[in-house]
DNA sequence: TATTATAAGTTTCTTTTTGCAACTTAAATT
DNA sequence: AATTTAAGTTGCAAAAAGAAACTTATAATA
């Protein structure tokens, strides 16, 4: 069989690039993490964050522009501006999740103090997993890349496709 | 009922600063993605990512020392060095396909091909996303943070412990 | 064997980002 | 009217990123 790094213009069609140009600078994990613990204006980020004023500013516009944050300028304060999660941010809270979780499993001993819970009853959220379409937890060795086209729309011969695949865990 | 900021300092106990401190910078996340699809060596990583090499050179040896990557020479050729991820590495898989994942939703059509697909039936995966203790699949207005002492065991008098519990939703 | 090529860096220098501190501007408080 | 607050901006120093040439050890080739 053929080279397995067959796919070297494929690497760069993937989502990955495109979430770094908005989240991939220094701070902007930290100001997400704020925002979805509620701070919503410039003084309150920059005394939660050790940040510089300029930084922030500019973190702050680029996030805005980026679409995660919602700029408004508050009515009853007019000196005040308000910062919140659009849909677009609010969607980043399994990625921020995910590395908050492994931050705290490979960190060097973070108690994780408070923990995230589920409103309904109370109990700690699971690890952030990667899962297969009916919910079985998929590690990197139960995967592969496959092109869109090969793929079977749900469930019927997918023997021809063999060779179409590369396991994610060659690794 | 209280001020709704009161974990000031409690957002310093969180993983994500021990995270962001080893994958925050610059091309980690891409060199570590190239990992993910078997690129090993140098000059592989220098040819599928377009990062300077000096700063490749760089971003390996803090990869290497954040225990992401593990580092060892080759024995049948000499001059190459294999790079390999770890399991602290491989644990990042779910961080990683996540933000994938919101690029691909957010971003400007990219189209996401390839596509990762579980090797069992050759089915796309699931979006990630965050889980109850049961499986149900939580959106950020079902989620509070909580003190890890307020916790009960699995399932009890859940009650009293009420005004411990911050929304997350408060956004 | 000598010559060339390859792999994995390192060095030097230039350009961008960070970060700090002081300054600005408009609006609210006292 | 004077002071304080909120949200920035500006100017300058330090750190990090990027480009290009250089190094060192090894392997392949003539």
């Amino acid at each position: 069989m053929g080279d397995l790094r067959e796919p070297l213009q494929q690497l760069a069609e993937c989502g990955l690039p495109t979430a770094l140009e908005a989240m991939g600078e220094r701070w902007s994990f930290m100001i997400l993490r704020a925002a979805f613990n509620g701070v919503r204006h410039f003084e309150e980020f920059l005394s939660e964050i050790s940040i510089a004023r300029n930084i922030l500013a500019n973190r702050l516009t680029r996030l805005t522009e980026s679409g995660i944050l919602h700029r408004t300028p508050c009515p009853d304060d007019r000196r005040k501006v308000e910062y919140r999660l659009t849909e677009k941010g609010l969607d980043l809270l399994p990625a921020m999740i995910a590395l908050r979780q492994w931050g705290e499993k490979w960190g060097t001993g973070v108690l994780s103090n408070p923990v995230l819970v589920d409103d309904r009853d109370r109990q700690p959220i699971l690890p952030v997993t990667i899962r297969s379409h009916d919910g079985r937890v998929l590690g990197h060795m139960d995967l592969s890349w496959m092109n869109t086209a090969d793929i079977t729309p749900i469930s019927s011969d997918l023997d021809k496709v063999d060779n179409q695949v590369r396991k994610l865990s060659a690794i």
